[in-house]
DNA sequence: CGTAGTGTTGAGTCAAGTCAATGGTTGTGG
DNA sequence: CCACAACCATTGACTTGACTCAACACTACG
């Protein structure tokens, strides 16, 4: 999929929940932008740092992480093409944690300034972007159920429902099939278990005929049932609610 | 503690991250609501509901719930007296988790529209509270990875840690020692652990030193080292940053 | 005084972790 | 173009942290 403008994702990401007038669309992708490649790991936000650029996903895949004391990892969130990575930094002035590019992949860096002038310039923009950080914060919710509460096979099960359903939404994969943008390992620090046991449950799921695997690429021969089996709702990343002009 | 305004802990909460104006202040004690003193186990917001109001808590705690399929449940946040219960539903519009109340306490019901005028009317007040909810998320994160990666004994000595802290900021109970307004069925339900574990990890901390009981009064013999053991350090509450004006 | 809601403790089980060896891929540099 | 290294995934054997089931004690309260 080829898109015209960087930006032009952010806008789509933002009209899943908010319905923007021209001027808006204009005025985002009207944003100074620095655009960069990025490999891999690559640190977009660190804890303990006050950032003065906001990055936005153009391509490839990041994700959100904090350390323990003890030396283990956590990943707290996945993001996908047209997140902003930070309109946290807009408002709170130092990261409590990291932000890191998962695969290779385009970013765009907006000055913090101009994010700012922008968020005051339309109060749709600002709507916008509250309503945006409010659903991450309900999928953040939704990751302390499942890591709380679910049993390793529906707990992957259910990011593997979430990445699908995310995915979908932005019409960026195949309708049921996708290609995981990451190692078994990084898998398992997204629901806090480790990498052996995310490969024996990931088998397991296959084996049930629940999943498809080849190499990392996902398939998914009957969603419903997947989506029974992992207790997933979608209901929580709030894709098809238009907020109230 | 005594307030002459309900919402008086409110303005306080407020003003931990941000400098309001006297108008904004008064704007905010200048808010038409119903007070009514609610049982535990009251609902506050329920999951799939669009709520019309818009609750405050005055005094007592609630929770924030998610029930699984299995009928288990997860506790994903606690509130303390001054928080605000919902900015979530004047920007969203059906929610997406249960609210409770853990205790008997104190709520002030502030109409959804009146409060969507208010953060209209102020620029200050619609970033104050944008910023707690964004330290609503950062608290989000740090439960995803206690409840990801942190064993039992770690794991509850953290949320008791993070407790204090809160409590402490708003100036809500004396130094190192408050009552747990819940019972170990609920604290297990926040942390993802079951009663019986519960018990016994308490147990375990009260022999290692870590902490006093009595009843439900827990005391902190060593604060520092109970954060240490907890891996506890407080950056991600943000209490003492001040965002810039 | 009985009952319901808590908290405690013990014994046994099970899910997930640990440690370790093996095999497959990819990419790189001689 | 091959050899090697680095990384990733898989599998087996064993350990352990947390769960389950069950009994019992304590308290508050009608």
């Amino acid at each position: 999929m080829k898109f015209g403008h960087p930006l032009e994702l952010l806008v789509r990401s933002l009209e899943l929940q908010t319905t923007l007038a021209n001027e808006d669309r204009e005025a985002v992708l009207a944003l100074p932008y620095t655009l960069r490649t990025l490999d891999p790991l690559s640190y977009l936000v660190r804890e303990g740092e006050k950032p003065d650029k906001c990055p936005i996903l153009v391509s490839g895949f990041a994700y959100r992480q904090k350390m323990t004391a003890e030396g283990t990892r956590q990943i707290v969130a996945i993001h996908t093409p047209g997140d902003a990575l930070d309109f946290q930094n807009l408002f709170l002035n130092i990261a409590d944690h990291n932000v890191q590019m998962l695969t290779r992949g385009e970013v765009a860096f907006v000055k913090r300034k101009d994010m700012q002038d922008l968020s005051l310039s339309s109060r749709k923009i600002a709507e916008a972007m509250f309503v945006k950080t409010l659903i991450e914060a309900s999928i953040l919710r939704e990751w302390v159920v499942n890591v709380g509460r679910r049993k390793a096979p529906e707990r992957i099960a259910h990011v593997l429902c979430e990445l699908g359903a995310r995915l979908k939404s932005m019409g960026l994969d195949g309708e049921y099939r996708y290609e995981l943008p990451m190692t078994q390992e990084e898998l398992g620090d997204a629901v806090g278990l480790t990498p052996v046991h995310v490969s024996r449950t990931l088998k397991l799921l296959s084996e049930e005929g629940l999943i498809t695997r080849e190499k990392r690429s996902i398939g998914f021969p009957d969603w419903e049932r997947l989506c029974e089996y992992a207790d997933f709702v979608d209901r929580y990343l709030h894709l098809d609610v238009r907020v109230s002009p």
